[in-house]
DNA sequence: GGCCAGGACACCA
DNA sequence: TGGTGTCATGGC
């Protein structure tokens, strides 16, 4: 990004991060649509679970709007099975290939015109896409300000003591949005960084030594 | 063998 | 409105 660094408390965490872990060219997918199907299949799942089955979708040829409308459930469940909750994401995918069919034909290009605020209340109608999925769907594949919450931001926020962790999803939106500019980029790199750092072995128990974001922390240390 | 991973939904008090 | 159970595989 070549434009000034965020401001504030929420621009001090992203500048650590950023520093720490570098850009990290989020989201991991080749087009819109399979960021869609990838953030239905992440849910409460490991990515390296998730690749295996996007892997299998591209090879039985259905991961566009029109073949994922088209093909059985049962045969879907088998294709995603690598990352868990198989019938439940299969119904998921059909529910979310039923609604593209329905609203814009499948062309995303056509739905993707829709202001940020609708096309998010659009995509929360949809079974399957909860905040989170919705959020992630209108930053990554419709290229739209809107920040996503995640369990890591929650835990990290917490951690460092600008978030209860008892918000609502909403409430922690509106955190980030209301502090930051309205940025595609800056929305997406954050978020990505939040997750690459909630990774962290450092970040799953008390503090350690190298954290980046050691000084501000507010754990006990080791 | 247990825990966790880039959640969401259904149901109930 | 908030809490709880359910969905389920794979890696460590």
């Amino acid at each position: 990004m070549d434009k000034a660094p965020p401001a504030g408390v929420l621009g001090s965490v992203y500048q650590r991060l950023l520093a720490a872990y570098g850009s990290q060219h989020w989201w991991p997918a080749e087009t819109p649509f399979e960021v869609m199907v990838g953030a239905i299949l992440t849910q409460s799942a490991a990515w390296t679970n998730v690749e295996k089955a996007i892997n299998c979708l591209k090879e039985a040829d259905v991961l566009n709007a029109a073949a994922l409308y088209r093909i059985n459930e049962t045969e879907l469940s088998r294709l995603v099975y690598s990352c868990g909750y198989f019938r439940a994401k299969a119904r998921k995918l059909k529910a979310l290939a039923g609604f593209l069919e329905e609203s814009c034909g499948g062309d995303l290009e056509k739905l993707f015109a829709i202001e940020t605020g609708e096309l998010r209340r659009q995509l929360l109608s949809v079974h399957g896409l909860g905040p989170e999925t919705a959020d992630s769907i209108v930053l990554y594949a419709a290229d739209k300000p809107s920040f996503v919450i995640d369990a890591y931001t929650r835990r990290i926020f917490s951690r460092l003591g600008l978030a209860s962790g008892k918000e609502s999803y909403d409430e922690l939106k509106r955190l980030f949005e209301n502090n930051l500019p309205a940025d595609v980029p800056l929305f997406n790199e954050y978020h990505a960084l939040l997750v690459r750092h909630g990774k962290d072995a450092c970040c799953k128990r008390p503090l350690c030594a190298d954290c980046c974001l050691r000084d501000i922390c507010k754990r006990p240390p080791i």
